[in-house]
DNA sequence: CTAAACTCTGTAGTCACTACAGGTGCAAGC
DNA sequence: GCTTGCACCTGTAGTGACTACAGAGTTTAG
């Protein structure tokens, strides 16, 4: 049985993150003891671990909540998770887009910056 | 002379947030009217429009409140704003990468559902 | 003259945490 | 048994960059 910190060790996240997961109802109050500590079987562990990954996959919170509701009923097409899947991807695919639009506005910015010791600066320039 | 909405509306941003950055001191209290209503000049405006730029260019606005000033001084080297500038686009790089392997990671994931109508998914096996 | 559109202020909400204050519990070394 | 120091508890405030709203006053078009 696991205690607060071990589990953040274990799935490296932040401590803090465990129970804010817990306020907002992500994952499920775990057992306490006498004094109030928590403690996460491995079914908590492994529920957390699936809201992780989610994340780092870049789903917002609310589609984490949406998903864990869908499989927890059971009854859910495995088309309907692809499709989330989908849109998170193509989400993806527009940042990506904006920040290469940025990199080489950036780019060519930098670029014309003959980089001296005078306040005469092609950057400044391009901005005002 | 233009009012806050007339700004808003010329350069293309929201109407609030041109008091929000008045708030922080990223641009200038303008003038007022007798009775209180902003009025902006033109360097109000191109000042705001260069802190939009940047803003647009992914720059945090710590960032641009620290260029802001080192431009006021006019004691600045070009070399400075280029190393700033390059930092940033070094950032936004960053990110890109980022994206980019949750893009792979995904793609991965949503190649290998079949779309069925059971709740035997491939994406959800491959979370849990 | 009136009604609509605009502006004013301050404040609360957003997202996903993070940090802190002030307290309790626990485990190890002496 | 005592103490030290860490881990844990709670609730709350702060982050960045806004956005939304309430309730008041002002300006402008018809």
């Amino acid at each position: 049985m696991l205690k607060r910190g071990d589990v953040a060790r274990q799935l490296d996240c932040h401590i803090e993150t465990v129970r804010y997961y817990e306020g907002i109802g992500l994952i499920e109050p775990p057992q306490r003891t006498q004094s109030g500590h928590r403690i996460y079987g491995s079914d908590d562990v492994a529920r957390l671990r699936f809201v992780l990954r989610l994340r780092d996959l870049g789903f917002p919170l609310e589609d984490v909540r949406a998903l864990l509701a869908t499989v927890k009923t059971g009854d859910y097409a495995c088309a309907d998770i692809a499709a989330i899947a989908e849109h998170q991807l193509t989400e993806i695919r527009r940042k990506i887009e904006d920040l290469r639009r940025l990199e080489q506005t950036l780019t060519r910015m930098t670029q014309q910056c003959h980089r001296g010791s005078t306040p005469d600066c092609a950057i400044i320039e391009a901005l005002s």
